[in-house]
DNA sequence: GTCCCTATTGTTAGTAA
DNA sequence: CTTACTAACAATAGGGA
């Protein structure tokens, strides 16, 4: 007699049932940071990861320490951060991963950053007019985008979308409400 | 007869061997990032991460974006939390540092990775209400818009996003022939 | 560096604390 | 949010292209 059904397969979807999601976050949070910290042993390699929780919160791997991968990322990487950041932070080469709980971040900061992101989109295509009848700015710069400038595209839609989604939420909720 | 000796366990120990090392590393990110993508999907989790291969190059992967992840995190870390000791962060003290020639990121990488988050994307069955409308949208504050706007907004939002990823699979193809 | 192929190891869904 | 248990599923070491 079978004591327990075993794993099953599952829908790569969005888990509804919140326990079922909460139970699965944590576990392969768990995964994850162990197959990071294994390619770290194995190769040598140097991995940071950052993740969001359902919950709002942050955890945050790193070897040997995820401060000096973002930074050096966000330096080489993205020209904002280049003129404020010097590289002179401390890096230990130690083999040592951390895993920490942080507090929920503001969602207002979150916006504006989002906003500034946004705006820097607009500037990298703004050849296009804006104009309430036709086409949008957005039509035709992308035909002419590498792979690059798609990624932070989509990304930066992903993000739109759902910020529009919560204010749908919000407008959804004032109404039933009032 | 058996055809292969199949997966034989291993050490977790540096690999010493440079080609098995290196096929080690490239196989278990992809598998990191597939688990990372797949977490994303079940929990709606954010995550972000950053690989420096032992050869010095940088892969990321991110969703929703790394850099909005990563500059959240670094602001909120040194705003708040830099001065309090309720985090204890494995960080061993050491001081590396220097000018040290960064090494650059190659794209071709980046891409292959961001190309899986987009099957992901694809893949996932997401709400998307939709109403019709083609004015400019852009412009206006989210914050404001009433309900026939926000439906506009995202229809909006959905065009785009399928125009993205028309000029993604378009890329890509390219990319693959050459 | 990536992809294919297998046999084998490793991860995890369901469930209950 | 984390953890223990077990059976089933998924990732991957080797080896070769």
């Amino acid at each position: 007699m079978k004591k327990t059904k075993g794993r099953q397969k599952i829908e790569m979807k969005k888990i509804e049932e919140t326990n079922r999601r909460q139970v699965a976050f944590s576990k392969r949070r768990t995964g994850l940071f162990k197959k990071a910290s294994e390619i770290c042993v194995l190769t040598g390699a140097e991995i940071a990861i950052l993740v969001s929780s359902p919950g709002g919160r942050f955890f945050a791997f790193g070897h040997p320490n995820p401060d000096v991968l973002f930074d050096r990322y966000l330096n080489n990487n993205n020209k904002d951060y280049a003129t404020t950041n010097n590289i002179t932070r401390a890096d230990t080469g130690a083999t040592k991963n951390s895993t920490l709980p942080l507090p929920t971040i503001n969602f207002n900061q979150h916006y504006v950053e989002f906003s500034r992101e946004l705006e820097a989109e607009k500037k990298r295509t703004e050849t296009t007019p804006v104009s309430s009848g036709g086409s949008c700015w957005f039509d035709k710069p992308v035909d002419e985008m590498d792979m690059e400038e798609l990624q932070r595209y989509l990304c930066s839609l992903e993000e739109l979308k759902k910020t529009v989604l919560t204010r749908t939420d919000e407008v959804m909720t004032i109404n039933k409400s009032s």
